[in-house]
DNA sequence: GTCTATACAGTGATAGAC
DNA sequence: GTCTATCACTGTATAGAC
């Protein structure tokens, strides 16, 4: 055996680091391969296209991460008896958030970058939309510090992205048409979810062990 | 004055339509001029670039929805009275979701796919991956069914969803890199909204007023 | 099977004539 | 302002070498 990979291997280890450094659209095949060291058409022959060859990088971290979750829930489970809530949250956020914002020694390194070009689709894109829209969204934190005292600027910047995160992925996943009903379930899910910061967690974040369901 | 469009509203118009149809990556500029009948170095005389059209057309939208954000939230806040927090939480996602999935007689009509154009990189590639790990999600929503009864599946789906925008946002934006921190405010702010969601609204969707804050 | 060289149609961008 | 012609570059397909 040698001892540098295959090439689909080093096909799939450079296209995982460009496409993070420079997002799907504006990474070439042909840069990829020649990273690679590697020719052009072993992308076709290996994996049939440039958008199979983006599937197969998520794919190959996906599964880590989703088998991770279902272990971390059948641990939770075992015994036959019926986890807590937080128990089954923790089972499906740790995982996820140690594969992005873990410790970036080894294959995970690059999930986080790899995330944000999946979910913009061009980095300059998103970063002129989020620039020319923050004074909106600081309008919005300051009258929530208003409305809710007692959290510090950086939690509630936190609080106010989980918000976010929710009303961006209804706006473009939700299928039910009812603008009416799904606003208020999120308006009311916000606010429990707010109130609940405050009422927990020390002002700052000193740290401590989820008690409040037990 | 002519019946027809300026050119560069004309181009504005067929791209938001092609865009929100087939995706901005697979949208030719000579689709969109060849729709607008215009030139196609029309479009880099008027906008600059592809990604200037991208975002021109974001901004058209996006400038109205924020400006409605504002007033509402500008009406809360008249009277020198300090409003809820659920008041100030409806004008930051009332509008929002007005915008996508209200009624589709006017300009918003491609709001909504035009969100999930921005959102996924490529459709086939967001449609390829929720459906390979849909099994997971399955399981969460059972267990969490079981450690929580009382929603119906409609609304235990849209819970779900928010706590996966949620969950996806904090992925891709945070930029603080301690996982165990946020992981355990977002495990702490979804429970919370489940559990808000549950003991206020009626086991099914019967219309009702948001009273839990008076 | 694995890989290479090469060709092809289509892309965004630009310079310069009108 | 608008248009034509042209550029370098893209993803993809295929024929053939090892």
């Amino acid at each position: 055996m040698t001892a540098t990979p295959a090439t689909c291997d080093r096909i799939l280890d450079a296209a995982e680091r460009l496409f993070a450094e420079e997002g799907f659209y504006a990474t070439s095949l042909r840069q990829i391969t020649q990273a690679a060291e590697a020719n052009l058409a072993a992308v076709n022959y290996h994996f049939g296209s440039k958008q199979a060859l983006i599937l197969a990088v998520f794919r190959r971290r996906l599964d880590a991460l989703n088998k991770a979750r279902l272990a971390r829930l059948d641990q939770a489970q075992e015994g036959n008896a019926a986890p807590e809530l937080e128990d089954v949250l923790e089972a499906l956020i740790v995982p996820a958030l140690a594969f992005t914002h873990g410790s970036a020694d080894d294959g995970h390194r690059f999930m986080r970058i790899l995330m944000r070009a999946f979910a913009d689709r061009d980095d300059q894109l998103h970063r002129a939309l989020s620039a020319e829209y923050a004074h909106v969204m600081r309008r919005f934190a300051s009258a929530i510090a208003t409305a809710l005292p007692g959290l510090s600027e950086r939690r509630l910047r936190r609080q106010l992205d989980f918000i976010v995160g929710a009303l961006t992925y209804t706006m473009a996943e939700s299928t039910s048409s009812d603008a009416r009903e799904i606003a208020d379930d999120l308006v009311q899910f916000a606010a429990a979810g707010l109130r609940s910061a405050v009422s927990v967690r020390h002002p700052d974040g000193a740290p401590r062990t989820l008690e409040i369901h037990s």
